[in-house]
DNA sequence: TTGAAAGCGCTAACAT
DNA sequence: ATGTTAGCGCTTTCAA
């Protein structure tokens, strides 16, 4: 057995008669909230340094009122692309650590008693809850919550919530604009799963609320199907498109794991991309740049999301005011996958 | 503005008043370290109930020098399937739940300074880490902690700590030995991108080596490469490997990301599966079935061993003595991918 | 079977 | 600019 390195615990007090000064001038020179002779600061970090100080987390919170703990909320369901939900995970942690807080993963699962739970037991300071729905029922309960939160989505109802998206509905308008300007006449989206639309996600709705007003403007025809993940369901799905529209000339994709079962049930339609059919996917960057032909499209901004639903937290927590609605705005990037209407 | 539900924080103090009994009491009840008559129980558990009293996380973890949670350490680098740690986080969670443990998410690149830190404050009791290379740093430091933690991978030096993973090396033996009953002579290992070879993942090695020590008890021409993601370096390494062994009649497809193009590479090639070449995959059982053509595979129980590492982790938190290694045995699923070689 | 009371290590109000 | 000290809310000895 090799032994452990029970170190016998660095308190406070031990920091304090070490650079010979009081608990609280340690307590201060940790926190910056009073200003402290730089030469005593300069001995109280070393004293710090070479005694190995960790302050304790629970008596820290205790006294305080303050976790310096995060909860992040994360849906691990189905329908759910999740190398998506990772580097927003990543970000989110990533730039919580910025401002010295930690992050507490919970799972959708725990549902409204999760909240409760972390929310009065004091064991975070602040939620960010993701995947949220039209009709969400956490949305009632943040809202009378003491505890800041932050929404990545849009409830229906969003009043008195800080919620923060990219902006689906410019989205879906900004994809039909770009397929528009290409000469492209008739148009359609292939978006989430059913599932994802019957249980009243936000998002996906957006964008075909977004896609089909915008067709409608340019005097597209267009159509609107959600789509099951899977080769098979992708070679049907297409299948039954191309019959109903045999003059289609143009897709949206907005569904990362589709996205490739879609791409060979074009081609194996005798669809090619582009030179047949224009795609443009809204996806991560990193997936429509590594794609086999590389696609246009419009990020999902991930990181940005994350980041920014730290800093709305942060700037919270410091008890300033915050916008309640945040819609991020859609950036599309050309690549190979979009080129002019073929002559017919 | 709506107004704040700004609960005024039940105490114990207040549950025991309202019970009429000693705060003590109150706390015996929750713990269940000692034993209280079925009367006062019931007093207790009322009062608890109608104030909604639930105990200052900090204070409990100031005073019992427990937080109750859990460090999860992930990785969120390339070369990783991010879709198996999603699972695998969500079954940490779940499963520590279960025993009244919340999840505080670390990222691998806090590296060794994060682990000292949460360790050091008494944010967590215990740790889990993922992605463990053959000279992972954090080793040593693990070894040295007072704080039990829990391995997923094993480093080249195992003793002294906790490690549980799939047993990589018996998975590369299974499917060969599959093959091998099958009657296929010659086969290749595609494995995971050469940057997770490069930096010492010893799952990614033990499967090759399982792999090839098999073959050759076997009498097998074999051969091993890694594999980029992405249908171009799909298609070249399926294209090399062809030229190279013309006679290959069976592979093993270790990466879930290069999966679906590899198979795509090999239709083009004109080798059809499995009339032309058996593939067996070792992936999640989800990804196996839902392929074009199902896969025969070896599943990666990423549910399994995040339930049991938390399982490992309680054990020893209640200062029970748990094997230093768990290698979980390869179970093979025999689905359409593979069939008995072809005459030649 | 239950109660009283001494801390756990830190912060922040109150002093100086 | 710094020190003193009273808690923060809970667990756990020690007593009864």
């Amino acid at each position: 057995m090799t032994r452990r390195q029970e170190r016998p615990l660095v308190k406070i007090t031990d920091v304090a008669r070490h650079a010979d000064v009081s608990p609280s001038t340690v307590s201060y020179v940790l926190s910056g909230k009073r200003s402290i002779s730089a030469a005593t600061r300069q001995r109280v970090e070393r004293s710090i340094r070479e005694l190995g100080y960790r302050p304790h987390a629970g008596a820290r919170a205790l006294a305080s009122s303050r976790s310096n703990v995060l909860a992040l909320v994360m849906p691990l369901r189905s329908g759910i692309h999740m190398p998506v939900q990772m580097r927003f995970a990543a970000s989110v942690v990533t730039t919580a650590r910025t401002h010295d807080h930690d992050v507490l993963l919970l799972t959708q699962e725990e549902g409204v008693d999760g909240l409760r739970r972390v929310a009065d037991s004091a064991l975070v300071d602040a939620l960010i809850v993701m995947d949220v729905q039209l009709d969400d029922e956490r949305a009632p309960l943040l809202r009378s919550f003491a505890l800041p939160s932050v929404l990545i989505g849009f409830p229906a109802e969003a009043a008195g919530l800080t919620c923060l998206d990219l902006d689906f509905t410019a989205t879906g308008e900004v994809c039909v604009s770009h397929l528009a300007q290409l000469g492209h006449r008739c148009v359609a989206l292939l978006g989430s799963p059913p599932e994802v639309y019957a249980r009243g996600t936000g998002f996906a709705r957006r964008t075909a609320a977004g896609f089909t007003a915008a067709a409608r403007r340019f005097g597209m025809v267009s159509t609107v199907r959600a789509c099951e993940p899977g080769g098979e369901a992708a070679r049907e799905t297409v299948d039954a498109l191309l019959r109903e529209h045999p003059d289609l000339t143009g897709v949206v994709v907005h569904n990362e794991s589709a996205l490739p079962p879609l791409m060979e049930a074009f081609q194996r339609c005798g669809m090619r991309v582009p030179e047949d059919l224009s795609v443009v996917a809204v996806c991560p960057d990193e997936l429509a740049e590594s794609a086999a032909i590389p696609l246009t499209s419009v990020a999902i901004p991930a990181a940005e999301v994350g980041a920014r639903a730290v800093g709305l937290l942060m700037a919270k927590l410091a008890g300033r005011k915050v916008p309640e609605a945040t819609w991020l705005a859609p950036r599309l990037t050309e690549r190979a996958s979009t080129v002019p209407r073929p002559v017919p």
